[in-house]
DNA sequence: CGCTGGATTGAGTCCGGTCAAGCCTTGTGG
DNA sequence: CCACAAGGCTTGACCGGACTCAATCCAGCG
């Protein structure tokens, strides 16, 4: 992990970006590396730059649940008291800017920073109740065809990349990699997706995969 | 439903109370009657002043799952955007006291309000991620074990009555109602909990529980 | 007392997990 | 440039936990 501050101006989007470009700090992970370990203390809040984030929670005897997975532009670290009950781990090599708690709070009372702080822990919440339907209540052939749906109108484009490999899938969907891969080949063989590589595929039957999602 | 004007003070808590108090408006609703529906305008924070709540969300093949159930003190309605993702029903007969969103804004800028309904939308995005682990990685006994010792665990006495049936308990851990049955005549057997009807349990063995619940 | 609706119990099935090979891609060193 | 090793992905055979369907059971209540 190497870090630098940013004085470099932010490329994207709104407010926040604009705060943290502030009083953030850009720090740099490697593949695999640990952002940050479920129960540490939580005084950071951390946005993606570039690159791909997964947050995942241990249970004792090592199953694994991933709780969402993170693109730039996103925010991780609020949903958050004082211990992380998550931890944040690179799925490639990436950038994060990172800034203290309390320098926000410092900076709060202006109102819109906490506006929008608070309007990205409604979001966070949202999806996570989307995800907590789909573990629930959907099928495994269901929420590999709503996850790769997700990703897919994530990106917008017709070609899509996954950035996490089918471990990672099956720990966000609370199925094993086998199971996984067994969906995959089959919604390839009734021709919804197609996949060019393993992490490489596109949609050739919207429909169809809606329908699926249910 | 039948609604009235609430001059009575609250009995109970913290800022966010007394503010609903000012502006709220009081709301009784019958056992099983809809306090809101799914993919309705969501113009309402709602507040539990007794009795108890459940939210649901429908697939559209009639697959049900429980986002959560809300007693006294409780506040739901803050995870939302412009329209409910869930709706709300009256599990016991109840009283909700009831804000329009508009009003709550008007008051905005008193900050502390503001940042109450973030603390409230952060402790629901907490157990939210909690009932998700539980979802995705938990075995049919894990689940109902987790779910008496959460029930247990919030009304804190030694007695527990169950405000919802066997249905709602499996609409909630994403089981069936036979599932359920089994593994709670199963936790019986094992001396774990001990049932005087079906909704009235206390439990015998905490630690047993807790080893169960993982 | 019988009715009604929720809860329990049982038998059988099936979806997804487990275990065990293989396959394919990637990268490394000869 | 090829050989080989390593890791991730796929496939197959089998198993078992949770679901389905159906028959009771039981408590509350008219």
């Amino acid at each position: 992990m190497t870090l630098a501050y940013s004085p470099d101006t932010a490329p994207t989007a709104p407010p926040i970006d604009n705060l943290m470009d502030r009083v953030g700090l850009r720090m740099t992970f490697a593949k695999g590396e640990e952002i940050f370990g479920q129960d540490e203390e939580a005084d950071m809040i951390h946005s993606v730059v570039s690159g791909a984030v997964r947050t995942t929670r241990l249970l004792s005897d090592g199953r694994r649940q991933i709780g969402d997975f993170y693109y730039p532009g996103d925010i991780i670290g609020l949903e958050i008291g004082d211990i992380y009950r998550f931890s944040a781990e690179a799925l490639s090599d990436c950038v994060v800017r990172v800034v203290k708690r309390s320098s926000l709070n410092a900076l709060s009372g202006e109102g819109s920073l906490d506006r929008t702080l608070w309007e990205a822990t409604r979001r966070e919440l949202e999806r996570t109740q989307e995800h907590l339907l789909m573990l629930g209540r959907k099928s495994a052939c269901e929420k590999v065809a709503s996850f790769l749906m997700d990703v897919a109108h994530r990106v917008g484009s017709e070609d899509v990349s996954l950035p996490m490999g089918r471990q990672d899938m099956a720990d966000y969907l609370g199925l094993t990699i086998e199971t996984v891969s067994r969906m995959v080949t089959q919604l390839q063989g009734s021709r919804i997706v197609e996949f060019a590589t393993s992490r490489q595929f596109r949609v050739t039957r919207w429909p169809a995969l809606e329908r699926l999602a249910a």
